[in-house]
DNA sequence: GGACTTTATCTTTCG
DNA sequence: GATAAAGTCC
C-alpha cells in the first residue's frame, strides 16, 4: 500500500492526542484503516484495546469491511468499532449493575419520544400539543440532555415562562422513562458518560480497556459525545480524531464544529496533520472547490492540491422552469451515456431538499433513464415494519405500553378507541401497565362480555407466542406474521398493489434479517430477540438490506452525498432561496450553505454541472429564480454559462420579495390559528 | 373501514 | 397551489 508522507505521518504518530484534518478525497479512511493495522501490528497494543467510533452504522461496517483485507476476522472482532450510541450501550450493558435501572430496557425512538410528549401534554390544557409543537420540546429536552442539564437545572436556566414549562414537561418525561425502564438516544450517550465522571473505578477499567480511540468525522461530534470521549481518553490521551471543518454540516442537529477548536484548548500536546493531497477530483474542480470555500472564515487552515488532469471546464446549465432544467439535465446524461460512454451509475444528481427530486423523476422516467433515490432509512418508518416490531416488543416486555397500544387492533380485532381509552384510564389509575390491566380484565365492569372476551382472547395469544421464546428469533418472528394473518390483513386495508407488494416485500426482508441476525455473519454473533430489537431501534440494519447495484443514476440530497464519490455530478437547483436555502439566509447562516456546497463539488472525480432554473412555482406562485451566490464566488475563468445571466440587482430585489411572502405565510398560519381560538 | 375533509409541508435527519 | 397525511364522520 502506498501512503503519501502526510498519510504516514498521520498514522505513525501515537505518542498523545492526534487530530488529522482530512480534506475530502484525500484518503481518511485509508488512514484510519491502516492506522489500526499499525497499532496492532508495530506498537504495543492489542486488538481487545483498541475502539474505533464513527457516526453511522454505514460507515462502521465499511470499515470492518476494508480491515478484513488485512486481518482475520477473528481480529477484527475484538476491535469495537461501532457508532457513538453502540459504544454508548455497550457501556451501559456492562455497568447495568452500577446504574438505576434493569437489564430488560428498551430503548425509545423519536417516534415513541413524541407519542410520550404528547401524553403529557395533552393532560396539561395551557400547552399545544400539536406535532410541530412537541416536535420543538423534543428538541429542546434532547439540547438539555447533550449539556447534562437535569430538569432542575433546566428550570432555573429557563429564561421565559414557555421555556420553564418545557423544563416541567422534561421532568415528566424522564420520570416516565425512569418508572418504565426506558432510554432514548440522548441517554445511550448521557448515561455513560456521568457513569464514568462520577465512578473513579468504572472511569479507570474503562480507560484502560480503550486504550486507543478512534474517532471519525470528528466534526460531527456534539457536546455530550465531546464529554463522553474525554471521559475515555482521559488518562494518557492516546487518541486520533479524523475530521473536516468544512465539511461540518449537520449543525442544526446539535454537531458542534467547534469542538475542533476546544480539543486544543484541552489537550495542548495536541498534534495536528494534515492531509491535503487529494486524489478524487481534477484539479479544476479542486480549484473552484477550494475558491468557494475559501469565502468562510477559517481557523485551522487548509488547502487541497491534486495531481490529477486539470479537467474539462464546468458547465452551469439554466433552465427556463424546472421542468426544463431536469429535461436538460436528463439530455446531458443521455449524452454522456451515448457518447462518452458513461455509465448511468457514474452519475449522481445532487439536490437541497428532496422535495426537488419530484419533477427530476418524472422527466427520467419519461426519458427512460434508469435512476435510483437513495431512501434513507425509511424502511424502520413503515407501518408494516413498525408495527411487527411492535409486536415483538410487547412479547419482549408486555409492559410496554406503546408497542401494546399499536398492535390491540392492528389486525382488527374489534378492539376500538373506546375500549382502548377505558384501559387506559384504568391503567392510570392503578399505576399499572395496558397489559397488567387488560390480563385481569375480568374485573371491570365497565366492559360488555364481548369486549372481554376479544381482549382475553388477544392476552391468551401474547402468552401464548411469550412462552415459545425457546424458539428462534425468526421462527417466532414467522409465527406471528402466520397467527395474525399479516399478508392478508395488508392486502385487505392497502389499495394499490403495488403498495400491498411492497409492503409484504418489507416483511420478508425483515424476516430474511432476523434469520441472518440468527446465523450470524462473519463478524457477528447469533442474537437474542431482544437484541435484535435494540439492533432494529439503533438502525443497525445496513449490512443486510440488499443494495441496488444495477446501472442506475444516483439521486440523492447533498447531506447524504457525504462520503460518496461520483466521476459526473450535477448539482441542481443552484439558486438563491435553494442553495442557500431561504431559511438559512433569513437566519443568517450561510456558512454552513456555503459548506454543503462544497460537499456537493468535492464529490466530483471529472465532471461538474451547475443546473437551475429561472423560474419556479414555489408556495404556489410563480417565483424568478437568481442563481446562487455561490456560483459567482467561483473563479470566472473555470465556468461556462450556457445563458445569459441576470443582473444582481434585480436578483436582491426578488429575494427581498420572497422573504416578504415568507413572513406573510407565517402571519397567516398564525392569525388562522387565532380564528380557531 | 371507507369516503370525505382538514391540515401541514415547502431544509437537511444519525442513532 | 399541490400534495400527502391525518382526522372525522357515519
Amino acid at each position: 500500500m502506498s501512503l503519501n508522507s502526510a498519510q504516514k505521518k498521520a498514522i505513525e504518530f501515537i505518542n498523545g492526542p492526534c487530530l488529522i484534518l482530512a480534506g475530502a478525497g484525500s484518503g481518511k479512511t485509508k488512514v484510519i484503516i491502516n492506522k489500526i493495522i499499525y497499532l496492532i501490528n508495530h506498537c504495543k497494543y492489542k486488538a481487545d484495546n483498541i475502539t474505533a467510533v464513527t457516526f453511522t452504522n454505514k460507515s462502521a461496517h465499511e470499515m470492518r469491511v476494508r480491515l478484513s483485507e488485512y486481518l482475520n476476522v477473528l481480529e477484527i472482532k475484538k476491535i469495537i468499532i461501532s457508532t457513538f450510541h453502540s459504544l454508548g450501550l455497550e457501556i451501559i450493558k456492562q455497568e447495568i449493575n452500577a446504574l438505576k435501572f434493569n437489564s430488560n430496557f428498551t430503548l425509545f425512538d423519536e417516534k415513541d419520544q413524541i407519542m410520550l410528549l404528547k401524553k403529557i401534554c395533552h393532560k396539561d390544557k395551557n400547552i399545544e400539543d400539536d406535532i410541530q409543537s412537541l416536535k420543538k420540546i423534543n428538541i429542546m429536552i434532547s439540547y438539555w440532555k447533550n449539556q447534562f442539564y437535569t430538569p432542575l437545572q433546566a428550570e432555573s436556566l429557563a429564561n421565559s415562562h414557555l421555556e420553564k414549562k418545557i423544563a416541567y414537561i422534561y421532568k415528566k418525561y424522564n420520570d416516565y422513562l425512569c418508572e418504565s425502564n426506558i432510554l432514548d438516544f440522548d441517554d445511550l450517550i448521557c448515561i455513560p458518560t456521568l457513569l464514568l465522571k462520577k465512578n473513579q473505578k468504572i472511569q479507570h477499567y474503562w480507560q484502560k480497556k480503550i486504550s486507543y480511540l478512534l474517532v471519525d468525522e470528528y466534526q460531527d461530534t456534539n457536546n455530550s459525545q465531546y464529554e463522553l470521549i474525554k471521559m475515555l481518553t482521559k488518562i494518557d490521551s492516546n487518541f486520533t480524531f479524523v475530521g473536516d471543518d468544512d465539511q461540518s454540516i449537520y449543525s442544526w442537529r446539535g454537531a458542534n464544529p467547534e469542538n475542533l477548536l476546544l480539543l486544543k484548548k484541552d489537550f495542548p500536546s495536541l498534534k495536528v496533520i494534515k492531509m491535503e493531497h487529494n486524489y478524487r477530483s481534477s484539479g479544476r474542480i479542486l480549484k473552484v472547490a477550494n475558491s468557494l470555500i475559501s469565502n468562510n472564515i477559517h481557523f485551522l487552515k487548509k488547502k487541497l492540491f491534486s495531481n490529477l488532469e486539470y479537467g474539462d471546464l464546468i458547465k452551469v446549465i439554466v433552465g427556463k422552469n424546472e421542468e426544463n432544467e431536469a429535461e436538460k439535465i436528463a439530455k446531458k446524461i443521455l449524452y454522456q451515456h451515448a457518447i462518452k460512454k458513461i455509465k448511468y451509475q457514474d452519475c449522481a444528481i445532487l439536490y437541497r431538499g428532496n422535495y426537488q427530486s419530484k419533477i427530476l423523476e418524472k422527466v427520467l422516467i419519461k426519458a427512460n433513464i434508469p435512476y435510483n433515490i437513495s431512501e434513507n432509512s425509511s424502511f424502520f418508518s413503515r407501518p408494516e415494519i413498525k408495527d411487527l416490531i411492535s409486536y415483538i416488543r410487547v412479547i419482549i416486555n408486555p409492559n410496554d405500553n406503546y408497542a401494546f397500544m399499536r398492535i390491540i387492533n392492528v389486525p382488527s380485532r374489534k378492539i376500538g378507541l373506546i375500549t382502548l381509552n377505558k384501559l387506559i384510564q384504568w391503567a392510570d389509575k392503578e399505576n399499572k401497565s395496558l397489559f397488567q390491566i387488560s390480563d385481569d380484565i375480568e374485573a371491570k365492569n365497565l366492559l360488555t362480555e364481548r369486549t372481554k372476551n376479544k381482549i382475553k382472547k388477544f392476552i391468551i395469544w401474547i402468552k401464548k407466542i411469550t412462552q415459545l421464546s425457546y424458539l428462534q428469533p425468526s421462527d417466532i418472528l414467522d409465527i406471528i406474521i402466520n397467527d395474525i394473518k399479516y399478508e392478508m390483513w395488508l392486502s385487505k386495508i392497502l389499495k394499490e398493489p403495488n403498495q400491498i407488494k411492497n409492503s409484504i416485500d418489507n416483511i420478508h426482508t425483515l424476516s430474511t434479517w432476523f434469520k441472518n441476525m440468527l446465523q450470524g455473519d462473519e463478524f457477528e454473533q447469533p442474537m437474542t430477540l431482544s437484541q435484535i430489537v435494540t439492533r432494529m431501534t439503533l438502525r443497525d440494519i445496513s449490512n443486510n438490506i440488499k443494495k441496488n447495484k444495477r446501472d442506475k443514476v444516483q439521486l440523492m440530497t447533498l447531506h447524504a452525498s457525504k462520503g460518496l464519490e461520483f466521476p459526473v455530478v450535477f448539482m441542481i437547483g443552484m439558486c438563491e432561496g435553494i442553495l442557500p436555502n431561504h431559511k438559512s439566509i433569513y437566519h443568517n447562516n450561510i456558512e454552513e450553505e456555503r459548506r454543503l456546497t462544497y460537499v456537493g463539488i468535492t464529490r466530483a472525480k471529472k465532471q461538474l454541472f451547475f443546473t437551475y432554473c429561472c423560474q419556479r412555482i414555489q408556495y404556489g406562485q410563480i417565483m424568478h429564480m437568481s442563481p446562487s451566490r455561490f456560483l459567482f464566488e467561483l473563479p470566472k475563468e473555470d465556468l461556462h454559462w450556457n445563458t445569459y445571466i441576470s443582473s444582481v440587482k434585480s436578483l436582491q430585489k426578488i429575494e427581498k420579495n420572497k422573504l416578504k411572502i415568507y413572513h406573510i405565510r407565517k402571519i397567516l398560519k398564525q392569525y388562522k390559528k387565532l380564528k380557531y381560538e
